[in-house]
DNA sequence: GTGGTCTAGACCACG
DNA sequence: GTGGTCTAGACCACG
């Protein structure tokens, strides 16, 4: 599991680091109950501040996805409540990257293809 | 066509004009060589500033989706240029709101139904 | 409304200033869409730092409780989403309490008395 | 006298464990006088550090709710001191919880019901 | 002027 | 050794 930042994006890196654990769950490159990296040797590894990764993870908690503890630090949950739908805000998200794809020419076949492969097998 | 404004959404209010006339031009709501309303216009009806609404007309601009000039004000561009395909930014986007949503239970016909219904007839 | 910090409780000083805003808003001294005073200003006034009062107000905007943008600052919302019931945690945390009251002596009558207070008119 | 830990609480181990022995005493599971396994074999049995059920065992011992002599290990003891009151860290908590839950919807009465229940007969 | 992000560096309790 | 908290200070985009 690697995480790559993009400096130039406007998404604040310890969102990308949030956004990155959580794709890497969905795909199965991350296991339940697999061991995250400590914070203090992600931060090393990604040249960062502590507090910036720290944020990530405990957005990561908050949101049900990790646990942490003292003693074995940060682990995949073992079971991620469904919330059972498509958040409000990521609806109104992927409405409008649907229509700006729309808009560029791609036919509903392309992009019904390329959500079907990000969803996976 | 009525532009509302999520207070509660982190998503500037600039953008989210600006992506609200981008799905306007999508679905048809707004049609090529339609005039859009003044910046002075739109910024009084919405009860925002003038610099808001005009920084997401220039984005619009900027982006090929609309165009201005001088005697009509701004205009839907009768022909939008077909970038051809997803940018980078919406496909990491949408990768990761595909992820969420497949963790959240969201089974693979239900999101493709929901991208389909996105993409209208 | 008037923040104060117990510097002995174990409690984390942006969990206190949370709980008691939380607490302000319950009891109406902050009353729906009421504006909470500046990040800055409250750190100063406390004599704490921006990043402290900023993670309660994060926090709390998580929660729904409160909302902020950059023009106006931060405001108690106009409709608190409402949960529908207590959370497990705080389940967990009222049964210890009830626990310790009733070794301590305190009667039913007693400790009823005392939450209906709290709950208020 | 089952002892559970609950993994993604933010309540040290050691707190947990004394929480659950004080509302055990209190619901009657415990009775006055009865013995506690011993550290070794509570941490055994739960597969964490001695060290931790040894604080969580101190900390009983000197609230008042345990004894401890080198024969019989630790007991619940006879008569527990009643303090009278509740305590005034507990008496924040309590108005936490209660506000907390009234911006939940909670009624009033479902609150006192709840709190009733937990009271036991 | 506002909230949001990030750093460098420190200290703490838990285990 | 781990995550969590906090500070002092800085910079940024939004409006």
């Amino acid at each position: 599991m690697i995480i790559r930042i993009n400096e130039l994006s406007d998404v604040p890196i310890y969102q990308q680091i949030r956004n990155q654990i959580v794709m890497g769950i969905s795909d199965g490159s991350l296991a339940p109950g697999e061991q995250l990296p400590t914070v203090r040797a992600l931060a090393l590894e990604m040249g960062i501040n502590t507090m910036t990764v720290s944020k990530a993870y405990q957005q990561l908690k908050m949101e049900g996805y990790i646990m942490t503890d003292r003693k074995n630090g940060a682990r995949v949950r073992m079971e991620i409540e469904k919330a059972g739908g498509i958040s409000e805000l990521n609806k109104t998200e992927l409405k409008r990257i649907v229509s700006e794809a729309r808009l560029s020419g791609v036919s509903r076949q392309e992009l019904l293809d390329l959500v079907g492969e990000y969803y996976g097998g």
